[in-house]
DNA sequence: CAGTGAGCGAGCTTCCGCTTGACTT
């Protein structure tokens, strides 16, 4: 007979407190919520004063039945969910499902997963917080409205299966917005003057920089001409202690940035390695908002920092978090235990880790202290001055461990380092003067890791969710995630050097970009629509307002469904308006002009599959008439920025290029890009060359390549086995067998392979189904 | 990841936040 059962979120959070519980203790997880809103109904009854329809989802079912049957079997139950708004709901659920009865169910919370911890959160039971359970039926009817009410509208008007909501919207407004602050940029430029003086030991050099930037040519060759004959003289020195401190402790946003910029990983990545940390009982969870440490946590930090560096290294320092809509369930990510400096697994757990773990321990390291030494260089009879700044670390500190990356490159060039030793008044023997014409910066694109950082100072989405949502408008084909090219930018150089000045023209690369997110058309159009129509709630405010009133639900000064009243009454309306509004055309839709052959109309406009252009108007209800014609558009153009020409083009497709071989050669454009048809083969059309344009010998040349590539891209094939071949790929040898393809280790040589060998293969890799499973994940998404 | 290569008329799509698992109707 169990005397308690206790309940918790996660099951690894499950096994560990099970042990310091003991036997009269069953620890189970709810793995989550156990109930929600029906997943393919609006499941709010607006007749009814908003009443949520919950329902337990078909893969909560079993678990919900095991939960209930250890509920009755048990003298008491312990609801030990986290202690926020989501926690709260859940064990509210809970109650509800296992039909707990108020005088055996205690609700239970602890801040760190320790012996003492969960000891006394026993003995300090309370009752549900109904006014916080009131607060997350709020968020979540909320959302729901939002979600089900406009994205049926992005439906009618733009596109099937497209999708709007509190967090995603603004995600992609972030986006889109950047992309047209970036386009608007213009860019101004200034003189940056540095100057070379050679000491008067007459070998050393000190560099300076003029302390004000030269606005163009005219104002550096007289700047220039007025130094030729100038004494330059120290005329002061000052010396500066500068202290740095450490960055606070990993949180899922701060987590996700820094493995994104010292590791390279994705958001999704990051999490998924983190997530292997936290369920092998090496990290605290990973998902939080909170920068706070256990008091366990700082004790072991102190231990470990006095061990290995001594007490000069060490600072307690106790992080308090203050971004919008913290909540505060769990601690900071960091190691659970920090003596642990190796640890076993893969590669990539290994470098998050160590990430994890110096990030933890330089939290609780003194500040680094610097001394920073100005020289200022006079220039006889002007004002302006030249000045030389240089840092010694004096005192490395927490710099022994760790340093937080940047995402800002200029920086990296800023670093100061060693000056030479210099006296008050020295007179200084001018080298040369170097004018660099410098460009002030366009706004950056976001990464997946700083657009995340924004929706958190803006306080929209939580931890569980930033990698999610980043997926989701990467699905709805909102925004894509690729590089740009730069574009080359000519600049001036101008130098004084022996009494003679120089100019010279330099070329740069600017403006390149790798892995940047960007708005496509589709999340263009949308944002615009949505921008136009609900401001509302695509305003950065919107989620803090409403926090604000979620607050008060939670504090019980507030009825959670008058809070949604309120917002229903003024966005249901608009709702129904822009719905009614029987737009002839759809949203985004422009006209570019007439097609001289046809005297027809040119539109441009999402279509079902994207951006497309038409011509003619289409005729639903009279069956005879012609029907428009279609193209769609090709990867770079735009429907904004399109051109009838430039669409026009595009009903040249397909088009017959020539003959080879006695058989057609046709290109088009596919679903993957621009193809050349011939004789039943397909053949990729590169980047550098356009459908429009290709000639004769230009797609003879890609057919060719294209049988030379095929026949090396077989390798071995069995006569006994005619579904199995080895053949070579983009990524090297592989076997493919009944659809499915299988990896060949790099130790064997492929040639060398037997039927029975690539068998072997083959099992093996059916065994640990992640590559395949993760194949059709991809293909329903 | 390893190949693919339409056509815009008959059914369905969608939210945000908690948490991991994986063949059964």
């Amino acid at each position: 007979m169990q005397k308690n059962l206790v309940i918790v979120e996660s099951p690894a959070k499950a096994k560990t407190i099970e042990k310091f519980l003991g036997k009269d203790y069953k620890v189970m997880s709810s793995y989550g919520h156990i109930r929600d809103l029906k997943t393919k109904e609006f499941s709010i009854d607006l007749e009814h004063n908003y009443t949520p329809q919950y329902v337990i989802p078909a893969d909560k079912r079993k678990l919900v039945t095991e939960l209930r049957s250890e509920a009755r079997k048990a003298d008491q139950v312990w609801l030990a969910s986290d202690e926020d708004r989501e926690g709260e709901a859940i064990s509210w659920h809970l109650a509800e499902v296992l039909d707990l009865k108020p005088e055996n169910t205690r609700r239970i919370v602890f801040h760190e997963i320790t012996k003492n911890a969960i000891l006394h959160a026993i003995e300090t039971p309370r009752g549900i917080n109904i006014n916080l359970v009131n607060a997350q039926q709020a968020r979540r009817v909320l959302d729901r409205i939002v979600g089900f009410e406009l994205s049926p509208i992005l439906w009618r008007k733009v596109k099937p299966a497209l999708s709007a909501g509190r967090v995603q919207s603004v995600a992609v407004r972030l986006i889109v917005e950047r992309e047209r602050e970036i386009n608007e940029f213009v860019s101004e430029s200034a003189y940056r003057v540095v100057a070379s003086f050679l000491l008067p030991d007459g070998t050393t050099v000190l560099k300076a920089e003029l302390n004000r930037r030269l606005k163009d040519k005219e104002e550096v060759m007289d700047f220039l001409k007025s130094c030729e004959s100038a004494s330059f003289t120290i005329d002061d020195i000052t010396k500066k202690p500068v202290r740095k401190s450490p960055a606070p402790p990993f949180t899922t946003s701060t987590l996700q940035q820094e493995a994104a910029r010292k590791l390279g990983y994705s958001v999704s990545q990051t999490m998924m390695v983190a997530q292997r940390l936290y369920e092998s009982g090496l990290i605290t969870y990973m998902r939080t908002d909170s920068v706070n440490l256990s008091d366990l946590a700082l004790g072991t930090a102190h231990e470990a920092i006095l061990s290995t560096y001594g007490e000069r290294y060490y600072k307690f320092r106790r992080y308090h978090t203050k971004s919008k809509g913290a909540q505060e369930a769990h601690e900071a990510i960091r190691p659970t235990y920090i003596s642990n400096v190796e640890i076993n697994g893969s590669a990539q757990e290994k470098k998050l880790y160590e990430l994890i773990r110096k990030r933890t321990i330089a939290c609780q390291m003194a500040d680094a202290e610097l001394e920073r030494t100005t020289i200022s260089v006079g220039i006889g009879g002007k004002k302006e001055k030249f000045v030389a700044v240089g840092e010694v670390l004096s005192f490395d500190g927490f710099l022994q461990v760790y340093r937080e990356s940047t995402d800002d490159e200029s920086e990296k060039e800023q670093e100061n380092g060693l000056l030479p030793a210099v006296s008050l008044h020295d007179s200084l023997r001018l080298e040369d003067i170097v004018a660099t014409e410098r460009f002030t910066q366009r706004p950056p694109r976001y990464t997946e890791a700083s657009l995340v950082r924004r929706l958190e100072e803006l306080g929209i989405g939580r931890p569980s969710t930033y990698a999610p949502t980043i997926q989701t408008i990467l699905n709805r084909e909102y925004v894509v995630k690729g590089d740009k090219e730069g574009v080359e930018r000519p600049y001036g150089v101008i130098t004084l050097s022996g009494g003679k000045i120089k100019e010279a023209r330099k070329k740069e690369i600017v403006g390149s970009d790798r892995n940047k997110l960007m708005p496509t058309d589709i999340g263009t159009v949308v944002n615009d629509f949505l921008m136009e129509y609900f401001p509302g709630v695509l305003d950065y405010n919107f989620t803090a307002s409403v926090e604000k009133e979620f607050d008060a639900i939670a504090e019980g000064e507030m009825v959670w469904t008058d809070a949604i009243d309120k917002f229903y009454k003024i966005f249901h309306p608009i709702v129904e308006e822009t719905a009614a509004v029987r737009t002839e055309h759809k949203v985004g839709e422009r006209e570019l002009g007439i097609d001289p052959k046809s005297g027809k109309p040119v539109f441009v406009k999402i279509g079902r599959y994207g951006p497309v252009a038409q011509i003619g108007q289409a005729h639903p209800e009279d069956k005879t008439a012609e029907k428009p014609q279609f193209a769609t558009l090709m990867k770079g153009q735009s429907i904004e920025t399109i051109t009838l020409e430039e669409a026009l083009r595009l009903f040249d497709l397909p088009r017959v290029i020539g003959e080879y071989e006695g058989k057609e050669m046709v290109a088009a454009v596919g679903r993957f890009g621009p193809f050349i048809r011939h004789d039943g083969k397909f053949v990729s059309i590169p980047k550098d060359l356009s459908p429009l344009t290709i000639t004769v010998d230009e797609a003879i040349e890609l057919i060719e390549a294209k049988k030379r590539k095929d026949e090396q891209r077989f390798i071995k094939k069995f006569d006994e086995e005619p579904d199995l071949e080895i053949l070579n790929g983009r990524f090297g040898p592989y076997i493919a067998y009944k659809k499915k393809n299988y990896k060949i280790p790099k130790t064997v040589k492929p040639e060398a392979l037997t039927l029975e060998d690539c068998r072997k293969l083959i099992a093996e890799a059916d065994e640990k189904p992640s590559t395949a499973k993760r194949r059709t994940v991809r293909k329903k998404a």
